[in-house]
DNA sequence: AGCTATAGTTCTAAAATAGAACTGTCAAAT
DNA sequence: ATTTGACAGTTCTATTTTAGAACTATAGCT
């Protein structure tokens, strides 16, 4: 397939697999939300490995998820810092974090806990509709062409 | 990295990202949430290597994700069919197309629109605290290590 | 001058993917 | 009775990507 020109086509899905849609930069982007920001912190805890890592964060500063800004000069370095376009990312990582937590649990518990600071519990993510408040199933939802396609071919 | 047991690693995220985590998959998925279940179906739409849709296919029946029911004895022939394991990814894919279409977009507009049977509207997926309700932002959780992990490496 | 920390780049071997052709079963058409 | 076509894969080679390790560069510290 044409991966380099997969965040062209007329689907919101492919432009986001286009983005975020390999293991690595899942697994770094979790790392970010982690509060993670240096190149060293991500090789270190990935155990990616360092060609990888730099080609992975170049593509992610490209696509304006993250942005490198400098915390010293002389010498010159740079920390890798979530964008507001980054941030929005959450809903994605924490979609796919509650999938794990339901569906590929063992016996030992789940690895960690999520506190809403605003309420003070322990919590899930639950996927609502933005106009009724209620929560999304698939099989309640219906998809149709929008202005950005013609026929119908993604999501 | 040792990609075939990431499956066991004490993080939920890695663990879907086993799962889920590529590019064919990520598609796969969206076709399949899109009514298709046979083979052909999902070879012509995505123009994907028969061999690789064949090895694809086989892991998400074994990750529990779709079920190869048969459609036809004589000549035998199956069709691909999301579990419920498998459908309860829709959060993970809807979260997706919502950033595709908030950070992707051209000038021609959304590719699809989604509608609420529920509620008759055209809405976007939100995620919200399953405890309060309220909008979940990365910034208002605080993550914990849980009875799963003793340090903390993951999400 | 030598050692360490940080942030990369370069190199080769191994693994994954692309692209096309091939296999096998059966139904319908000639 | 033989050919054609649909379906669901499997097999093969060439290309691309990734893994793993070593190397480069800048600067502070001793």
């Amino acid at each position: 397939m044409k991966w380099d020109t997969l965040d062209e086509e007329p689907c919101s899905l492919s432009r986001t697999v286009a983005v975020v849609g390999d293991r690595w930069t899942l697994l770094i982007l979790r790392e970010c939300f982690l509060r993670v920001r240096r190149f060293e912190g991500f090789q270190s805890s990935l155990q990616i490995t360092r060609h990888l890592l730099s080609e992975r964060l170049k593509k992610l500063v490209r696509f304006g998820i993250l942005r490198r800004v400098p915390y010293s000069e002389a010498p010159k370095r740079y920390e890798y810092i979530l964008t507001q376009k980054g941030l929005d990312l959450y809903p994605i990582i924490m979609a796919m974090v509650h999938w794990g937590d339901t569906h590929m649990g063992d016996e030992r518990g789940r690895p960690l806990l999520h506190e809403h600071k605003t309420c003070g519990k322990q919590f899930d993510p639950v996927m609502v509709c933005s106009e009724c408040g209620e929560t999304l199933h698939a099989k309640q939802v219906h998809v149709h062409a929008g202005p950005g396609r013609k026929e119908m071919t993604g999501l």
